[in-house]
DNA sequence: AATACCGGCGAGT
DNA sequence: TCATACTCGCCGGTATT
């Protein structure tokens, strides 16, 4: 019952695409280590690392580290490249790129700014090589319109797809016959299966669970008692190559907004920073023709532990006013809550930020005009 | 008993 | 060493019906 229809499935991936995008736009740069910066404005190198192109992950750059970190393992090579993010740029660019995804497969799903699935059973007639002369001719497609190089995987569903983005990069691509999953997967560390970080290959490392092939074999009760009766069993079917899950395009659901504090703030005066979010917020949710049923804080501590507060709202809404009104309640009750705990050390925060969900397609209203 | 909401955690780009 | 800005999904607990 629980089986589904055979498939072939594509996942794309844009080559570290941050510095890949400054690549392209400042060429003269392409033989430098270049690293794509956050910088939260606390001190001068405060931040941390987006991306960094392969020169400079081969020298240890990589995702996450601290900028200042990053600049002291690159201390002896003058010529390294350190850029400012600049998301606007890259949406622009991530945009062109999958309108022509969309429009390559039968279904298309994007999942984050560099990644996209499209299902193509019916364009390919389920046909692999078939399939792969479509993922070839996209990849192909891409450098040509964007000068974009790009890792494409090819597989049964879009798990295995991925994986098989994972595998080769960059410039890779990688095809995963059907049949062939379990082969692909069992060798292969369990941190390594799309969904499984550290926490979760730590928890199954006393199990004797150290490849994806003991996992996809692993008792079902004890991964349930585990991991819950969802997870549990969800793990060994992926462990085993199998994932269900259809190839869609989704709305957005949830729009947040974070900063950080120019310093650790006890009782911060976040009337301002707030509003600003709010109407970042809220302009976002305009001009994507959404409205929230839904407002949340987040505020991240001096100890960098995450806390969070959220109120839905009786009706949609896509008012700045509302939610900063919203906003600005949740952080006066959660300082409140503080105060009563006497849990002086977490009244520093270090980030804060505001969420909206229940995000819906606004009704398009009429313009000014119909009404005078 | 089923459903909705909330806050925390984990994972990923 | 210092530690961004997002998005999504699941879990357990509690409230609502």
């Amino acid at each position: 019952l629980a089986s589904s229809l055979p498939r072939a499935v594509i996942a794309l991936d844009l080559d570290y695409f941050y510095a890949q995008c400054e690549e392209v736009r400042r060429p003269e740069i392409k033989d430098k280590p270049v690293v794509v910066c956050v910088f939260s404005g606390r001190t001068e190198d405060s931040g941390a690392v987006s991306t960094a192109n392969y020169i400079a992950r081969s020298l240890g750059v990589k995702s996450g580290i601290p900028i200042a970190f990053a600049k002291r393992i690159l201390k002896d090579n003058q010529d390294a490249v350190f850029l400012p993010l600049d998301m606007e740029y890259y949406e622009t660019v991530s945009d062109r790129v999958m309108d022509l995804v969309r429009s390559t497969g039968d279904v298309f799903e994007q999942a984050s700014i560099d990644e996209a699935y499209i299902d193509v059973t019916r364009k390919s007639g389920l046909d692999f090589q078939k399939a792969a002369d479509i993922a070839r001719s996209l990849k192909t497609e891409i450098l040509h319109s964007e000068k974009l190089t790009s890792s494409v995987g090819v597989a049964s569903n879009k798990l295995m797809a991925k994986m098989a983005v994972d595998a080769k990069k960059p410039d890779g691509f990688t095809t995963i016959l059907p049949g062939k999953e379990r082969e692909f997967l069992a060798p292969l560390p369990v941190g390594k299966l799309f969904g499984i970080g550290p926490k979760t290959e730590q928890k199954l490392e006393p199990l004797g669970i150290v490849k994806v092939g003991d996992l996809a074999q692993a008792d079902l009760k004890i991964l349930t008692n585990l991991f819950g009766r969802k997870l549990g069993p969800t793990l060994r079917e992926m462990a085993n190559g199998i994932d269900t899950s259809p190839v869609v395009e989704r709305p957005i659901e949830q729009l947040s907004r974070i900063v950080t504090l120019k310093q650790d703030a006890q009782v911060f005066d976040f009337q301002e920073v707030i509003r600003a979010l709010a109407d970042d917020l809220s302009e976002k949710l305009v001009a994507s023709h959404f409205t929230c049923s839904n407002v949340g804080i987040i505020a991240i501590t001096s100890e960098l532990k995450i806390r969070s507060r959220s109120k839905s709202i009786g009706s949609q809404t896509q008012s700045a006013d509302e939610i900063f009104q919203i906003a600005g309640a949740l952080f006066s009750s959660y300082f409140h809550e503080l105060q009563e705990g006497g849990l002086e050390k977490e009244h520093r925060l270090r980030r804060v930020g505001v969420k909206v969900t229940g995000l819906e397609k606004a009704e398009k209203r009429g313009t000014l005009e119909d009404f005078v």
